[in-house]
DNA sequence: GCAGGTTGATCAATACTTTGATTAGCTTGT
DNA sequence: ACAAGCTAATCAAAGTATTGATCAACCTGC
């Protein structure tokens, strides 16, 4: 058993890029292989990164990332409508919605119809809520430390300042939006 | 309504992101902000450039950006074993298994009993599958490129390198794994 | 004032992913 | 040779996400 697997997984993920880029720009000439490792490269490091933070700190505590992404946002800005929740943490209204409904079910947020506007829904952290973010978040963080441990100081910097210039982009600019 | 929608979307993501890190060290102070901003900033780029992408490319064609990485590796590799491309893929079996469920329904991968173990299955590209990553893939880079333009030659560069490098680091080594 | 259009939230259907359980087949140690 | 354990795939249940439809409320213009 060792020695088949260890030359399957030899062409691991990393060395498998390699190849997949090569192949690729041979059979397809039109495809750029920089652009092809660039959004590679991001997709694979960020899934990991999520999939690991979901793993040692969200499930654990019995929340999701995305959940805790709402309580975030409340914790941040306050009591406020599901729009403006949605608008804020990036995420489409039918998502707050159902995530709302979640969150309300495990008594972290309360669901109540807004003062000015009666179509519109306002969201407040419960108390538990509130201690869920704060506790939670101190983990979360610490964790992101060791991920960013891996760079520099100022590769850290550096790359920071490159995905934020992505971010405010042409392409990021003229991406559709969530509805 | 132009009025007050600009107000607050002027407090978007990015102006956001500068008062929710700057919140956060306030009433905890052993968050990093360094970290904070660099993984926010890492998710933030790859969820809007994935939803992009499947937007724009992905189900137009009738097909997932998930459905696509299972037919790029078979593409690649060549017919294999599913778990071989649950880890080329970074996909967890089950996964796969459920992947490719809806791919086999839509005639564009083969299903069959391994020959060497019977346990196995070997997963095959049909001809339309085949056509199928050709012309996605060629499209998917398209829109890839105009990602990737934002950023200078050399930029683009330093930042493949920048998430090799936290794609190889401790933390990616010591993440959990899918299962 | 009221009709027509827009917007906020939710629901319905579908898809993908996860964990945990199940089934079947391989493998190892005695 | 055979029991015990491991591994491959799948299933089941739950959660999260999408689009598109629905319904109610707001707002505008006549």
């Amino acid at each position: 058993m060792p020695e088949e697997t260890t030359d399957q997984s030899a062409l691991d993920f990393l060395s498998f890029m390699d190849f997949a880029v090569g192949k690729t720009v041979d059979e397809l000439p039109e495809v750029d292989p920089v652009s092809m490792r660039l959004v590679l490269a991001l997709h694979r490091v960020t899934s990991a990164l999520v999939y690991d933070l979901e793993a040692t700190v969200h499930r654990p505590s019995g929340w999701s990332w995305p959940g805790f992404r709402v309580l975030f946002v409340l914790w941040l800005a306050g009591p406020c409508e599901a729009k403006r929740v949605a608008s804020l943490s990036g995420m489409s209204r039918s998502a707050v919605s159902a995530l709302v409904n979640t969150l309300e079910r495990d008594g972290l947020v309360t669901r109540r119809p807004s003062a000015g506007d009666r179509r519109a829904v306002d969201l407040e952290l419960t108390d538990a809520g509130r201690e869920a973010i704060v506790s939670t978040y101190t983990a979360h963080n610490k964790r992101e430390q060791t991920w960013t441990e891996t760079l520099t100081p100022s590769e850290r910097v550096v790359l920071i300042g490159l995905l934020e210039k992505m971010a405010s982009g042409t392409a990021a600019r003229e991406a559709v939006k969530r509805s």
